[in-house]
DNA sequence: TCCGGCACTCGATAGCATCGAGTGCCAGCC
DNA sequence: GGCTGGCACTCGATGCTATCGAGTGCCGGA
């Protein structure tokens, strides 16, 4: 029951809604290229596509808008992400040419990178923490009791941890907790510390026992600093209620909300998630398009835009595919 | 020819519209409490108050707005920072007595708690780190040619910065490093590292001089990681047009606006900051409450609430002074 | 100096007619 | 059987007018 002609009209439909957010009427339609027939048919159509559930009508006499199954229907069946144009290529080319710096630095300018390239809000993951191993740890104090945990990881990310000991710990036997801790910790993946065995120094124990510990509960939740959302007030833009913009931004606020957008369909390739899909209620009216980068093979992280559900998919299907390809070559050259 | 009644009559005004949002009439000033008088004479005052700049009138016809002026004066005399009520005390009460953790942390969950208190967007920005000294340095290879510079400042922070350098270094010429590095910079302060003298080996001192120049280019710029931007999503709620909301988040996602904003009025205490007096035309529409906290008598850093111009300033002064006082206390304690 | 009274202003609201984009349906045509 | 032109109908959007009422400015009297 979804001839071509139908396919053309409803992609007809679907393109001129993403790009006028008015209902659209079907002598519109009828004029687009594709489409070789008269009003009338399209209208005969369009009720067929909306008995389908394709499309919805606001109300009797007023045009056509997808619904969440044509938006679906559009990205999987009727289009594929089109190519970028010109100036956006070399906007992606000039900003890995001289992107350089720590991880964090390149995760968050590709973020920005996003969000410039499609004018939705971006997100940008690093790569979940427990993947990676230690490359180096050291306790430095900090006066009186307390002492802080460095850990360098085999990705270049950094994670510290605070320590508060019950006893005070002097320069000297730091250096040996550092020494004791590095020779059982180095080399080993983070989401599998083992227990560092006793030194003979209850006080050193003390300090490397805590220091696994931090080390062990900064695996388990996502690294703030390795999640960076950019451009919400482009994304702002794109909706026209003030109470919707604040419950996206809401959303965005909350971090462990996107990561779990993002991880779940981190196994899926490049993929989108329009409206209701995602399962959180707040974002609605919003659809996410997500794709995950892969460095020397691996799955490292993810990368996102979340706009309207009426945004436009080729453009943000071409930047998300584009921008995580390269990413994941950038980071594959330097490691 | 500010006499006491017509002070009376401002501060209603400015506190109606604060709460309603919309044009104050001499009616509802003549039956607050404390001005005993007719909304005829009223009204007399309040064109003394629109000739002198304190009121204007969208159109003829329509009641009183506060001007900046208007909400100058009321800040600077109507108003002292109200005591918080009950609750509130009690929510900043019991987060500061189960906060811990890292600095940053700590600065991260005191600006959620600052747009829970106000409803409005806040900001808190950690040390300058210039002001920081050197606890511990350290380089850790990445494989082949790419370093990372680690190093602790003496305020808990973290700065870390990639090193890309011209050769191949092993392992152990990247302990020499580490050590070399070490005896000239701990306890040096972050703003003023001498240059590292030679050490005897080209490849150590390249390594070392890469390092203090990328150290010291860290010092210059904000750490993105000691700005805490929080409630964006709060502060949408209180303007009614999408626009104003997307030109305020616009400036909230540039740090160093916001950075630079704190800045200014590090040294004046407990400031606000109304309309256009902070010179940033994107938030003619807002004010922004500002207050330095202190770390064993030193400045430390700034936290503020940004709203709009009609934000109710008792609360938001009250919170922004009680929040920077204990904020700095519990950071003393720590230290 | 204050206040009551009064004419006036002007945005907001409601009612009403009009317009027009869009629909559904039907009868005729290929 | 499928496509199309024609046609009556729907209903939001637009615009006009009348009305309402909150609020003002001003004046004259207490």
């Amino acid at each position: 029951m979804m001839d071509e002609r139908r396919k053309a009209i409803l992609r007809v439909v679907v393109e001129e809604y993403i790009e006028t957010a008015q209902p659209v009427g079907s002598t519109h339609v009828a004029r687009a290229p594709h489409v070789a027939v008269s009003p009338a048919t399209v209208r005969n159509d369009m009720v067929a596509l909306e008995q389908e559930g394709y499309l919805h009508q606001p109300h009797t006499s007023a045009g056509r808008v997808p619904t969440d199954k044509g938006y679906r229907f559009f990205v999987d069946t009727l289009v594929q992400p089109g190519p970028l144009d010109e100036t956006e290529l070399q906007q992606v080319g000039s900003f890995f040419a001289k992107a350089h710096g720590a991880l964090e630095e390149m995760l968050h300018d590709t973020s920005r990178l996003l969000s410039g390239l499609t004018d939705y809000a971006s997100v940008v993951v690093g790569e979940p923490p427990e993947d990676a191993t230690v490359r180096s740890v050291q306790l430095v104090g900090l006066g009186a009791r307390h002492v802080l945990v460095v850990a360098v990881l085999s990705n270049g990310a950094v994670t510290k941890a605070h320590l508060e000991l019950a006893d005070e710990i002097g320069e000297g036997r730091l250096a040996a907790a550092t020494a004791h801790l590095s020779r059982w910790l180095i080399g080993r993946p983070l989401s599998d510390l083992p227990p560092v065995p006793p030194s003979g120094d209850s006080l050193v124990d003390a300090a490397d026992a805590a220091a696994v510990s931090a080390l062990r509960s900064a695996a388990q939740r996502p690294d703030p600093e390795q999640v960076f959302v950019g451009g919400a007030s482009r994304m702002a833009a794109a909706f026209d209620a003030v109470d919707s913009v604040r419950r996206v931004l809401g959303i965005l606020e909350q971090q462990y909300v996107v990561v779990g957008l993002l991880r779940d369909v981190l196994d899926r390739g490049l993929s989108v998630a329009i409206g209701g899909e995602h399962g959180v209620e707040s974002l609605l009216e919003c659809s996410v398009v997500v794709a995950p980068y892969e460095v020397e093979g691996e799955v490292a992280g993810a990368i996102g835009v979340l706009g309207p559900t009426r945004m436009h998919y080729p453009k943000a299907l071409a930047a998300v595919a584009m921008v995580s390809q390269r990413l994941g070559r950038r980071l594959s050259d330097d490691a």
